[in-house]
DNA sequence: CGGGATCCGTAAAGATACTG
DNA sequence: CAGTATCTTTACGGATCCCG
């Protein structure tokens, strides 16, 4: 903690000091997630400025969260140390309620299609999907050109790739569609089916890609589970 | 909140808007623990200014996480909404955490005779001790008078009451050591039988009381209850 | 005594710009 | 790529005061 602390000896108080501070905990969710780079967090906490992230990751490790490793190809990488992999339950306490109890219109109100891309290939499962590479090309006719369209590129032998300028492969599968309706699917607050009934998506191209979408489209680990029935 | 919105729409920093700012933890411990009016709110957070107690609760209120009862005797309370009592996993993930990876050194930095007397307390069970009344005096010879002497009023049919001045009672048992030890015991970091045989901890007057010791003295939600054993 | 409001100095965070 | 530097804005700490 950068400022005076709490001075109770209360477990609570004491977790309080390292983890409440502004940023941390969206910060914590962002390494939890897998990003060890700096600028790699910088992208998933987009609004932090580089000043206050630096600090953080300093403040971070005198806790003993996070270790930078020093030599080798992953030098200046920041990794969790096992008490920085044993916040996963309170980031988790923290997505659970969220998901419950902030209305739903307040968090839609904070779109970003960036973070919503790159959760999207962080959380999409392969497995399911043909075994040479699909190129799935999502397209945001709303947006301006930068935001506008992104390539997912799958190959479930070597990964998930993630483009906002076009690769130049064949596009197996268009996905069309506006911002909140599919930041709202990714967040379990709506479904495809749906999306497509109401003419709010749009999907052209392969058919068994389009049916199983379902199944390969990863959602927010806090969707709840319930609405993609539907 | 009062502070600026992270942006984001993920559930975790749409949480973290509402939870991660400076004190509102600690003060939520408090709820949780069930403390309802301002000043019984500001004996357990005494480090927190009451300008900012205020403006939390304000803000809490507007998260639909308190409201105040404004009718009748309990005019000016302040209870926990359904969406309140369902940040007790919250809080407890960071009590977890922190007796876990905080050095017990570190939070035995902090001590507090009267969050630690008021906790005791809190978390005292009546049931296995006498039926009538029973005065348990606990003192701190290393401490200055208004700190010093304390009284535990404990009856199994009304309840258990706290008193720093002579309630005038005949006294069952006698308590005397040091805060940090009663500290550490509270905390589950040390046990009553090992303080005694190192003289950090004397019992005196009723027998069976003093024997039972570990059954009646509550310990921190958070205490191992390995070190109990020993 | 419970329940705050006010004022002011300090400390942290935001916004940009810039650098090894 | 991985951060610093600088400047402005906002939040917090602490004391004091107020009111029913």
């Amino acid at each position: 903690m950068t400022q005076g602390s709490y001075k109770q000896f209360c477990p609570v108080a004491m977790a309080a000091e390292v983890l409440s501070t502004r940023w941390t905990i969206v910060l914590l969710r962002e390494l939890l997630a897998g990003s060890t780079r700096f600028n790699d967090l910088r992208r998933g906490v987009p609004r932090m400025s580089p000043a206050l992230l630096s600090q953080r990751l300093k403040d971070l490790e005198a806790a003993g969260v996070v270790r930078r490793s020093g030599s080798g190809p992953e030098s200046g990488e920041y990794h969790l140390t096992p008490a920085g992999h044993e916040l996963g339950p309170v980031v988790m306490a923290f997505g659970h309620w969220g998901q419950r109890w902030i209305r739903s219109e307040l968090s839609l109100q904070h779109l970003d299609v960036q973070l919503l891309m790159w959760d999207m290939r962080r959380n999409l499962n392969p497995a399911p999907m043909p075994r040479q590479r699909s190129v799935i090309h999502f397209q945001y006719p709303e947006l301006k050109q930068p935001e506008r369209a992104w390539w997912l590129l799958v190959d479930p032998r070597s990964g998930t790739d993630l483009c906002s300028i076009d690769p130049g492969f064949d596009v197996d599968l268009y996905v069309t569609t506006d911002l909140k309706t599919m930041t709202a699917i990714w967040m379990g607050l709506d479904n495809v089916r749906k999306a497509q009934t109401d003419k709010r998506l749009m999907l052209t191209g392969d058919r068994a890609l389009a049916r199983d979408i379902g199944t390969w489209l990863g959602l927010s680990p806090f969707a709840k589970k319930a609405a993609l029935a539907g």
